[in-house]
DNA sequence: TCTAAATGTAACGGCATCAGTTGCGAACGT
DNA sequence: ACGTTCGCAACTGATGCCGTTACATTTAGA
């Protein structure tokens, strides 16, 4: 299974962080020593999130990464459709059922709907959650107040 | 990606198919034809249902396999988590988040509530539905009744 | 009892995907 | 000009899944 999508919001919660804090771009170096990675690794992963208009990136000294826009606007749902091209719950068969096999096409068929409607849920529960909303769920986590009441997630 | 949860739901199409007419069990060779595919995979997704109490086979001649249970108390979600055992929408870090990185831990947390709510959704909806709906709607297909209403599905 | 029909299971190869790594060219600030 | 940083291509190793072969085991039926 593939780990694009939490690397992805880590990547993303940093450089929430720096543009909360006012500073400049992060470099992938940075990020990559976060995430226990390698830089090129992250740069892959930009270049997906850059590609789908939630980041831009700069080149040279003093470059790296920034939010496209603001945290506000970007859900989890963009990031999972930038990173994770297969959103589908379940494959189909490779090669296709028999075609003289009279169920086959119908189940597959039947399933297409299953499958949509499982994606559908998926989605409508990223789309609820803000890139701003977890990062203030991960500052209120960092800072350790317990008083409040733990935000979803 | 991984096609056993369409092949599972092939398969057990055609067990309570079987069922319905009273046949007796059905050979893996015979599934595997209508697949298109090897029927030792077949005997493999079997074995996965059968450790979940969905089918039973029997061995020897005139052997076969058979639903455990009525197709109406079984669902989706059953087969689901017969076949496939990763439901997690997405994977996390191979390595893990760097220790000394204060916020690595608290996005995996965050990344851990919001997997299993996606997880839950997707649970539902596929609990909605059993074998015996399935069935009945590809029944239906192949019959060709385009005036009744489409099931869902 | 013998035979044919089936399953159960192990082993192997091919193929795809992913993460990690190296290397280098291009862009950019200082 | 120089060092920094990204972009990108290429390669490796690990993993997972499907397909295939091979073989032992079980079972019904003649």
């Amino acid at each position: 299974m593939n780990s694009r999508f939490t690397m992805a919001a880590h990547v993303l919660a940093m450089l929430a962080h720096a543009e909360r804090e006012g500073r400049g771009p992060v470099t992938s170096e940075l990020m990559a020593a976060s995430i226990r990675t390698n830089p090129v690794v992250v740069r892959r992963l930009l270049a997906e999130l850059a590609r789908a208009g939630l980041v831009v990136s700069k080149r040279g000294a003093s470059g790296g990464a920034a939010l496209a826009r603001s945290a506000k606007k970007i859900t989890l749902l963009d990031v999972y459709a930038a990173v994770e091209e297969r959103s589908a719950p379940f494959g189909r068969h490779p090669s296709g059922p028999n075609p003289r096999c009279p169920i086959g096409p119908h189940v597959a068929a039947f399933l297409d709907g299953v499958s949509g409607r499982a994606q559908a849920a998926l989605e409508t529960s990223l789309r609820e959650v803000t890139l701003a909303q977890m990062f203030e769920d991960l500052l209120r986590r960092v800072e350790g107040r317990r008083s409040g009441k733990a935000a979803r997630g």
